[in-house]
DNA sequence: ACCAAGTGCTTCGGATTCGAAGCAACTGCG
DNA sequence: CGCAGTTGCTTCGAATCCGAAGCACTTGGT
């Protein structure tokens, strides 16, 4: 584990750059799909993640996977979507346990409706002041950066308060 | 506002590495500041916040301002800090209605006692795969992004869908 | 000084989130 | 086959969040 040295001011730059740029970013998104389509944006993460697949459909831990996300989190979302008519959720044909979570027409069309506007403010807040040079290289920079968090131990090793003389406390 | 055109796949991935490192990276931080001192993100922002002002204490208001933040959220954060006897309320000498949030010892104790493993957090996630210029180019296009941002219109100009009577609203 | 409008914060109701516990179906081993 | 452990999803309880409404103080016009 790295030391905790202070951060120099070009590194605590970047990082509260990115911290408070996906918080804007997000918030603004959140707001054009809350108005286009009445979604938030986990529910257009879920859509989208489905209508990217070929047949429109997917397993639920497929789904929680592909957006970070707590199982539970994720029913409650596909009772809202499916209440809505957005999808539908029936028994896997192979595993009775699991479910095929699929898109319905209604849920494309939302979805159809929902994209051009998202398309627009994540071009007006995050690229336009940005050269396409700067888009690859950021592309670049963050796709390493996601990489390496991915494979990153999970925070069961994260550093303790105390020195752990034994189990912790 | 521009016209939707569909994004290539360099400016798709930009958008998507962003929103997933950070959201990857605020979980990291999250799990941190839990372990170290049972905190939320918002609660250490808010801490830091008042830790970075001289006498150590602010308006709530400019406390909301500095974090991107509802008022009642705030108010909601302030009275479990205060309960911690992380911070105290007062009201403004000038102005009755103003309160003044001051952090106490014990929150700069644990304020203290979080940062460490805070930075060491960032440092491992996010800094440790870049080269000192990495993080230079990082952080210049960033806050380039979120200084326009910052500009940017509050989002009224978004084409308002009608809102049809809802379901069950 | 008085009243209306404005400002600062809190309260309230509802939505969303997570982790832990629960339930049902599957798998491996004898 | 039958049991124990695993896996996939849901339910439950608690925490967090926001916007709207409410309350208290301040300000401006008369």
């Amino acid at each position: 584990m790295t030391s905790p040295r202070p951060l120099d001011s070009t590194q605590l730059a970047a990082y509260f750059a990115l911290v408070e740029t996906s918080s804007l970013l997000r918030h603004a998104v959140e707001q054009q799909l809350q108005d286009a389509g009445r979604l938030s944006y986990v529910q257009f993460q879920l859509l989208a993640t489905l209508g990217d697949s070929a047949d429109g459909s997917r397993r639920m831990t497929d789904l929680a996977d592909g957006v970070v996300y707590s199982r539970s989190g994720l029913t409650y979302q596909a009772q809202t979507l499916e209440k809505r008519g957005l999808i539908t959720r029936t028994p896997a044909a192979d595993d009775e346990r699991g479910v095929i979570v699929t898109l319905t027409e209604a849920g494309r069309a939302v979805l159809a409706d929902v994209f051009p506007g998202h398309i627009a403010v994540v071009t007006d807040m995050l690229l336009a002041p940005l050269s396409s040079s700067d888009v690859e290289t950021l592309a670049d920079i963050l796709t390493r950066v996601r990489d390496h968090m991915r494979r990153s131990p999970p925070r069961s090793a994260a550093p303790r308060r105390r020195r752990s003389k034994g189990t912790g406390e």
